[in-house]
DNA sequence: TCTGGGGTCCTCACACCA
DNA sequence: TCTGTGGTGTGAGGACCC
């Protein structure tokens, strides 16, 4: 579901020496798109594209639906203005998180260095599988072939000696196929490249760089780093410097701690009522501090985040004396936020909640904070209730009753 | 034309403190 | 007491990634 863009000339045989290359990206091809497949093979050969409804975002397309030139990320309605015929799929992303666990067990089965990135990618080190599973190719081939024939899906490899390099192979063998960039072949590989295949390199900066004409990597590393840095800033333009020298020391990272969990949501229609709003940070607050507990993390900042209907993006943050995971408590932070946000009396178009500045929830003594005088002192306790209830009967089985169904402030939104 | 949701990281401004 | 400076924490917002 890459976005980056690739070069035809980069897909080409760059030589066979693996001396030096022990990093493997792996990455599936149109993974939503190909597991609904799997699931409604009758679907096979259309252009199938996965995502919600009018006001969101195509999730993944099968390749027909891309030779429309459909794309992941793409706004639904025009996506299908350009494939009228597109087959529409609601995502299940739990069938899609069963799949991927699946893959990652294959990939632990190679060697425990595995740093799983997003659903559908992650990177490894197979230096030392070599001697029990052969060369990096060798690794690679069998990785595709158990992924295909245990969950009839395709990856694609890449394989380098560094973990950007490794993803830029993985993206221009796509789909179902493997690229291998010796380590001596790096920068030359590198050199066919459009800025944007840079990591980094969105489109503001691709922008910012086309105005002073630099538009390839090769023009990227035969600058000097104080202009490159003068163009796009001084910690972005190291970076794009070594990257596109294909200096890139970071090792792949078994595990990984998040810094912050969030909820957010798009209406399905502009919302003027601040009172539903409110109602669904209300349902936000709850679903953070739900998967806090689940995670045993606490978090310090509350953050809240409005974009209005003109798409403009405002967000307010606060950080408490004490850390928490108690919906009640982060909701109480996000209202007073939101209050704070000046809306210039336009609707809102999407609210968010999170909670940043994590730790784990066995480190830190959790203090009674002033609204449990409130409230009473099982708060947190008839949160985890709740949980329970919800493991048990299902996520809608209970709530906050003013986002209830019926209730004048439950509002459907795009999901 | 119409722009999701879940994240991370960076920059800049500002307050506070030593 | 005043001023300058540097470190740190906080808050807002932008850009980017999948």
């Amino acid at each position: 579901m890459s976005r980056a863009p690739r070069s035809a000339a980069a897909r080409r045989n760059w030589g066979d020496d693996e001396s030096g290359t022990s990093i493997l990206h792996v990455d599936m091809d149109a993974f939503y798109a190909s597991v609904e497949l799997v699931r409604r093979p009758a679907l096979r050969g259309l252009p199938v594209v996965v995502g919600g409804g009018q006001r969101s975002v195509v999730l993944a397309a099968t390749y027909e639906a891309r030779a429309f030139g459909v794309n992941s990320a793409m706004p639904m309605a025009q996506a299908l203005r350009a494939c009228p015929q597109a087959v529409v799929v609601a995502p299940d992303h739990h069938a899609y998180h069963a799949v991927s666990q699946g893959v990652m067990d294959v990939l632990r089965s190679v060697t425990a260095v595995v740093e799983q990135v997003s659903i559908d990618e992650a990177f490894l080190d197979v230096a030392g599988a070599r001697r029990r599973m052969g060369p990096p190719t060798t690794i690679a081939e069998h990785i595709r072939t158990q992924v295909r024939q245990r969950f009839s899906v395709t990856c694609s490899v890449g394989v380098a000696a560094t973990k950007f390099v490794a993803k830029l192979c993985s993206e221009h063998a796509k789909p179902d196929g493997m690229l291998l960039v010796p380590k001596e072949a790096t920068v030359a590989f590198l050199r066919t490249l459009p800025v944007g295949a840079l990591w980094g390199v969105g489109e503001r900066t691709e922008q910012a760089l086309a105005r002073w004409g630099v538009r390839t990597v090769a023009e990227i590393a035969d600058l000097d780093v104080a202009t490159l840095q003068q163009m796009v800033g001084k910690a972005h333009g190291a970076h794009l410097h070594d990257l596109a020298w294909g200096r890139d020391p970071r090792p792949v990272h078994p595990g990984h701690e998040e810094k912050s969990i969030g909820a957010e949501t798009t209406f399905e229609a502009d919302v003027a009522d601040l009172a539903v709003v409110e109602a669904k940070a209300l349902e936000l607050a709850d679903t953070c501090a739900a998967r806090l507990r689940r995670a045993g993390v606490v978090g310090r900042t509350v953050s809240v985040k409005v974009r209005t209907s003109d798409f403009r993006t405002l967000s307010r943050s606060h950080t408490l004396v004490s850390p928490t995971d108690v919906g009640r408590e982060v909701f109480l932070v996000a209202r007073r936020l939101l209050a704070g946000v000046d809306l210039r009396g336009l609707p809102v178009r999407l609210i968010g909640v999170r909670v940043e500045a994590l730790s784990r929830a066995q480190d830190v003594p959790r203090q009674p904070t002033l609204d449990e005088a409130v409230d009473g002192p099982g708060r947190r306790e008839a949160e985890v209730a709740v949980d329970e209830v919800r493991a048990r009967f299902g996520r809608q089985a209970i709530g906050p009753a003013t986002t209830a169904p019926g209730s004048r402030l439950s509002v459907s939104h795009v999901r």
